[in-house]
Formats: structure tokens, sequence, C-alpha cells
DNA sequence: CAAATATACATAAGATTCTAATGCATTTGG
DNA sequence: CCAAATGCATTAGAATCTTATGTATATTTG
């Protein structure tokens, strides 16, 4: 990782639901990719987090579950429940605020149009 | 706090330089109050959390410290030293990366200027 | 003028959330 | 054929917070 991980803490939940709020379904391996590849490498979800944190998902019903075999290899898609999209907006807007205030409080010039 | 705590772990470090950068001394009570001034109350530090960091600091040398007693009350200034100067330049970039990667993968309109 | 609030330092127990390490099994590519 | 990739999962330990507690002085307010 590029960053410091302790800059990732807290945001990991929030990812992985404006993932699956984009794909409809998506299995745990695939949300590593699919991170790592829209960060170009400078953000790795690790397995210690991410599977702890899909099964939290779960304990709320912020997302359901189908597993698949392809071959004799299973695969666990997730899915967001109706509950979970309300979840992702508010998690979005939190941390939405939470970077404008960042940026303000720190004087951070952006790149971003 | 507004924001769901855990956002702010890890940018604690980062604020406290950026503040000493800015003012050249400061006290930790002082710091929190005027991160909760910048913020309007958004991010309020706590002195669990502050202190053991002021102590890191100087421990890592990246602060130094004056005691001053204002009355009978004691008041321990801290200022950036040399390499606390570097060391807030490198985090202000790391944190400025890392927003910007936020940004572009959870798709948030900032208001970053 | 007494009591509440604010100022100012500090530490400790416990919670949360991660990393690193480990484990198991299947599939693909060179 | 075998190393790397795919795919799930758990656990020990580290890091960083919150909440609670402790101590003391100064100021404001009813």
């Amino acid at each position: 990782m590029t960053y410091s991980p302790e800059l990732l803490k807290g945001t990991l939940k929030t990812i992985i639901l404006k993932l699956l709020a984009d794909n409809k379904k998506m299995y745990g391996y695939e949300i590593t990719q699919k991170v790592k590849e829209l960060t170009r490498d400078k953000i790795q979800i690790t397995e210690g987090a991410l599977y702890p944190t899909l099964h939290a998902l779960e304990t709320d019903r912020l997302v359901t579950t189908q597993t698949e075999y392809i071959g004799k290899r299973v695969r666990k898609y997730y899915s967001l429940s109706v509950a979970g999209k309300a979840k992702t907006k508010e998690k979005l807007n939190e941390i939405t605020e939470f970077i404008n205030t960042m940026v303000f409080l720190l004087d951070i010039k952006s790149k971003m149009a």
C-alpha cells in the first residue's frame, strides 16, 4: 500500500458498499481486484480485512449472498439489500462531508476537477 | 463527533502537524479548540487521543516543547522541529493522494480548490 | 460568594479495525 | 508439471482510537 495503512481505516466498508452499488453482484476476490485496478495498486484490500467485513455486512442484513460453483471452486456473491442501498448513500454522504472537512482543515490542493 | 469516529483514525497526527506548521507554537488544549472551531464542531479531538499523540511526536523528535506557567497553571507548548516540518509535508502529500484516490474510487463530488 | 463551567495536564482499560501469517483447495499459464 | 493465480477463511498481534478517571487551577454566573 502506498498510503500509511491507518488512513484506510474506517473506509473499507464504504468502498465495498459503493462497489456493490455499481455492480449489482460481486464476490470477495473480485472486489480486491477491482479496487486494486481502479486505484492503480494504491489500495490493496487484504483478505484478513475483507472477509470479516463482508461477514459483518451480511450479519447486519446490508447484503445478501448466493454461492456458485465454478467447476469445483466455490464463489460467494454479495448483493446489496434494500437496507444496504440506503446505508451506502448514508456512508457516502458521511465520507464526502468528512473529506470536505479535511480538505478545508488541511488546506489541501486537489488535482481534481 | 459528526463522522463515524473510525474515519478519523490515522489523520490525527497530520492534523496536529499542520496546525503547528501554521502557528509556530501551540499547546494541547489550544489544539483541540482550534480544530473544533475550524471544523465547526465536526471534529472534536479527545484528550485520550491528543496527549499520547503529542508525546509520540516528541519522542520521535518531530516537535520540541517548552513549559510555561500561566499563574499556577502549567501550559506545555509544542513547536515543529526541522524534521517535523519535513514530516508535515510528507504527511500532507500522503493524505492528499489518499483523498484524491478516494474521491475517484467513490465518485465523490468534492469542494476542493 | 458558591457552584458550575472552562482550562490544562495526564493515564488506563477496552473497543475497533486493520495487517501479517497461516491454512486449505482448485485452476490456469508458461 | 509446477508456479502463480484464484478463492474461501481464521487468528494473533499491532495500531489507534473512545470513554472514563484523576488532579488541579481559573473564570463565569446565578
